[in-house]
DNA sequence: CATGAATGAGGGTTCATTCAT
DNA sequence: GATGAATGAACCCTCATTCAT
């Protein structure tokens, strides 16, 4: 374990580090000094390389970010059906929660520690959902009947989206996946 | 301000203050002095009536957790048909949350916050979360057409549950309401 | 035991209850919170009866002092000759020190938590030894055989009370007897 | 004087500092915030050398172990004779405690402010009065006539180490050197 | 006489950050 | 580029004491 964290430079040592505790413990409670032990850098050296502590967080959310986008652009190319694409989100969502245990969306805890809705981090978290929001929704719209009211249909894109921000959410509280199984169902139900 | 304050005693002094602190700032970011502070309180009067920082979230979460359920009562007794209720709740619900300034739910913010799930805030949120999911699938179950399927009837109430948490975040997300009307607009394509 | 307590007025319950306290974790360790829950009695009114903690340990070094001074007056009484005085002053003081748990000597271990060597604990802590010293030095004195030079008696004696003092601390140390078996073998040896 | 201080590094300084003001004032009764005051020393930098209020007395007491031991090493040089040696032990610890205002053994006031007898500290004091119990008694079996039957001489040299624990305490007491100068007399008499 | 609420000062500890080397 | 020492501010909590009732 340390002999792999030593392969790494400094920097990639401490975004090792704390994707795994701003995932397990949160941001502010994860501090300077447990990151800087745990990838085992000096202290000097972070400060080299992030200028503050909500830097780090910066960096950690944009590469989050960018391996989000990654993952939804794989699982758009794994399949060719929107509605198989849908259920593939749902499972590959639900597949990351269950490895993470149960802690949800990194994204929506994180923003429930920054209180100020134009910090950046908060900003970079609307960006990503916005993503989430917009991939879904095209799919849905794909995958829905052709005759089906432009109207109609929109309603259904958000509701998917909806469902599965209420399933991310609900998993950490209920320590469970059946908040997806049951955004499943129901999305099944909308698309029919 | 401080007059209106000062007329309580200092137990409710300090309630009053976190029921705004925990809201704006959170937990972790709401310290012991800025609380004592803006509550006109001594210190140690603070640990005369709670033994912990912790124990006061408890007592907040559990009033809180009251007077959810009694706002759920309300909506319930002001009107009959079950589909009403339920367009009621979605409007309470946006309704606090805007007067909350869309700090979307105070429950799955603090719950962000503590990592243990085994921890007392979790469980007293995780109770919350259960009274909600309870009452919004009876109301949804009530409000269904009488020969829908039960399967297709249970899919549609958790779902309805799933919509209202969707919402509550992203009303923090967007800082926005849109999530609560594109939400009820869903409910209502599941309902018709 | 509660019962037992409650048998007597605030004031007892309180002396009671710090004989215990003071003689397990010492004057500072003790907190008047606790002492109060211990001895089941209003924070106000233990200021009723002691104005201050340290008028609490005064009073308490004062019946300390009073039931040492009975003590050594009964092991006076129970004997006639002065050497089987000393052995029963060596024996009493060593159960005395196991029956408190091997905690040494209360004035001693008091005498380490007041700095200022005027203050009032600590004179009558003095008073106290100096008690203990003439007692132990008269019965020395008594014992020795009749031809025994002056000069060399009065060292005698002196040594057997120290040795007394060098077992009480020492029982603490080291949690056992054997400071007293072995005190008492020396002064044998002086005494021969 | 501060100038002095300030010419040592933070730890040394600390170190200095509470080799002061635990004599002077024991351990409870120095505060962290008197420590950092006085050596001038940040409150941080106190936890960076010391992980704890505890930490500093442990290795205070292991610098003064360390110390201690080095004084018997040096008697020990000095002199040839083991009767010699024990007049220089009297002499050296009598010079100390007056040095130290009669402020007695710091090892045994330290102990008397710890209640657990399994806590390091106390560990540490009771290993430092069996080195000074080890080299105590044998000096005196050195220093006895070689016709002394061996269970008085163990009796005698154990006799005079008590001697010494109690010199040690009740030069505190009486905040006088009598307790030195009658131990010696009593040694003299056993080893005459 | 007895009480629980309220207090100011201080307890020990940790925070994110900067500095000299 | 990398380091560990040093920092001021803030953390949560407890102390002995006083007050109004």
């Amino acid at each position: 374990m340390d002999k792999v964290i030593k392969q790494l430079n400094p920097k990639d040592r401490i975004l090792k580090t704390v994707e795994r505790l701003f995932c397990e413990q949160g941001y502010l409670s994860t501090g300077i000094n447990q990151i800087i032990a745990e990838a085992q850098v000096a202290k000097a050296s972070f400060y080299q390389h992030f200028s503050s502590k909500e830097a780090l967080i910066l960096e950690y959310l944009e590469n989050y970010h960018n391996a989000f986008g990654n993952l939804l652009k794989q699982l758009d190319k794994q399949h060719q059906e929107p509605g198989i694409k849908i259920e593939a989100l749902f499972d590959a969502l639900a597949d990351s929660v269950q490895k993470g245990n149960f802690k949800g969306c990194i994204f929506l805890n994180i923003s429930a520690e920054f209180s100020e809705p134009e910090s950046k981090p908060r900003q970079l978290i609307a960006q990503c959902k916005t993503d989430l929001k917009e991939y879904t929704e095209k799919l849905v719209l794909g995958a829905l009947p052709a005759d089906t009211k432009p109207e109609v249909a929109q309603i259904k894109a958000t509701a998917v989206y909806l469902l599965i921000e209420g399933a991310l959410v609900d998993s950490r509280i209920y320590h469970d996946l059946w908040p997806f199984e049951s955004g499943k169902a129901a999305m099944r139900q909308l698309l029919s």
